[in-house]
DNA sequence: TATGAATGAGGATTCATTCAT
DNA sequence: GATGAATGAATCCTCATTCAT
């Protein structure tokens, strides 16, 4: 009833709106792409009228961009604190592995927007700036436990940053597989399938030694 | 002069417009993706009229198809030859990024509209039957060595479909660096990279001792 | 504190309402027009929510029209009392033109929109009748003079009608130059050669005779 | 049959087309004013496609500009050759206002959108440079005139500027009358009427002496 | 065969107006 | 009364496709 609390519905209402048509976005730029997808889809996936998405937006790129956004940060959080949590080197791909195949399966929506972009991101200039970042924020998560490992010798001296990449790739072409339905493995099996091989590719072999 | 030798003169320069019709079109949808690329754009970059593009292709989206196709049926034949020349299973997987990495170097054009596409695909019905078949069929290539590696001995029993896709993935992944000018490495050090990383990962390493 | 009071209280925040938003409105609609001005602006100017312009004028068009009324309105007046104040034919005259250009250079808004509307009055039904008969009023004063000259002699016999739109068109061309700032004399000046040139044109020679 | 020939079809059939669609447009921009018109509406005025209109026209203002420069300069034309046709200052006056006022009466349209748009050009840059500049140049034909006699002593000393100006209004003003339907008068009359007002209001008295 | 002018469906965006709070 | 979020009709412009020449 306060002038505050009154205030805080009003911006609860906004973030629930920017909530709901963000959702629905990535749902109908899943399905279709960007050029496919009509702001009248997205408005009428909201559930709200046209104009009101752009209330919120300002253009459909906006929209699009602002969806990518909140996704990348999402998962590089996530990544970022299960890869934290975990020990060695080996348990740390394995989080990194396991975390972003749980959380694509869990966001397909999501997974499908950022890789089709990230295709096209290969069209000049077609990414936005801070999602180019978010991304290759992700890769480096990686080249930094592989920095990590071969400094304490646990690793092979390997191209840190070339062999990040791979390993960032690989996962992405499992996730693919599992989005296009091409498996049905348990997530834990595709997870200790590219452990292992990323491990036997890496470590140090002179370390059992 | 006679008819058939006029039928044969008539079907050259039909081949000849087809090409230059796809090269255009390669090339400017390289550049711009699909949605941005206008019919017009690809006709006055092949030199022809609007409406000449329409007597060879029913279609934009037409057009787009053929100049994928094309392209990969090209790719998938060169990689075929060379992965059938190379002797044991490391130069065959060497022959793999090798071929890859050269011919994606040497067809950027190509490259940039195959793997945007490859990112849309997840979009469903995106891609044409045929060119999801080309491309399956290329990492059936890597499979196909890899079964043999395995069963012969020289391999881990791998689940040979999934780190077919994963090096595939891998190599997309290397490209990618290269064409958006991430590393300025020579072809030879990532070729080197990748198979070593690749071998080590599924090797057998009981072969050795 | 009575009811009347009370009521009396209301009217005059809504009097207040409504000049506050006219004036903003002749602001904006000065310097836009009518279509490139949006009712936000206009709210924005008056610094009220835009559903509160709605609660006192009916639509955007409503509002453009008050305010040239109301301009128009008080114009007139000043008018009225100033040429009826002059004692000559020829004081009278003076007395237009020099009223009409210092209250245009005091309201300059309003004279871009009531001229900007005044060419656009051709456009059939554009212009509100009762706006229109401001103007054509305000002519008519001119025809008022034009006439007692006339009549008393000091003037020819001149096409009254005509003559007294000329005048007011001349007064109006060099009002439209001083908007612009194509010329920087002082208001005596264009009201001292508007006076001479109307007058040489009118007034009967032999009159001095 | 010859190319030259056929090319000469082709830039027929387009110039053909650009006049059509501006005719259209000068008829349409007369009744609704810039805002109001809506491209489909002179393209169906045009008995063309709306995509038409834009083959010929990048843009609705383009459009409007085209329209008025065209009407614009073909005035200016006829103006200046009539003017210098006239013999004595008190001709080209009279040649300025019949010309002036029979152009209009046989182009209502162009001179409605003229005109609404010269009040208009009170909003900053509306106008486009061109068009000011013709309008400018016709008070200039006037001015011409008027110093020409000044310097022969046919005229008094007057303010050139401020009077060409004035004289350009009151023509305009005698028009909108006649456009609006508010006076009956042959032209000849209200070119009379105009001359003789003029006439007295400048020509220099001590030549009568 | 080749052309390119013509078409018109389609989509992003704006903004006057309404109405629940 | 006052607010401003929500609405959706309206409009400019693009471009794949057709077809007369």
């Amino acid at each position: 009833m306060t002038p505050t609390q009154r205030k805080t519905k009003q911006e609860m209402v906004a973030e629930f709106r920017v909530t709901e048509i963000l959702d629905a976005a990535r749902k109908v730029f899943a399905q279709k792409g960007f050029s496919e997808t009509t702001v009248d889809q997205i408005a009428e996936e909201a559930g709200v009228a046209k104009g009101t998405v752009y209330l919120y937006f300002a253009s459909k790129r906006d929209i699009y961009f602002a969806a990518l956004r909140e996704g990348a940060k999402r998962m590089s959080e996530i990544l970022r604190r299960n890869i934290d949590a975990a020990g060695t080197v080996e348990q740390k791909l394995q989080a990194y592995f396991d975390t972003k195949l749980r959380y694509i399966n869990e966001n397909l929506d999501f997974f499908r927007i950022l890789h089709a972009e990230f295709g096209t991101c290969l069209h000049a200039a077609a990414l936005d700036k801070e999602i180019g970042d978010l991304i290759r924020a992700q890769v480096q998560f990686i080249a930094d436990v592989l920095r990590g490992g071969v400094a304490s010798g646990e690793l092979r001296p390997v191209a840190v940053e070339a062999v990040a990449w791979a390993l960032s790739e690989m996962t992405r072409g499992v996730a693919v597989r599992r989005v296009l339905g091409w498996t049905q493995n348990p997530v834990e099996d595709d997870v200790a399938e590219l452990t292992r091989f990323a491990w036997n590719g890496i470590r140090n072999d002179n370390e059992t030694l």
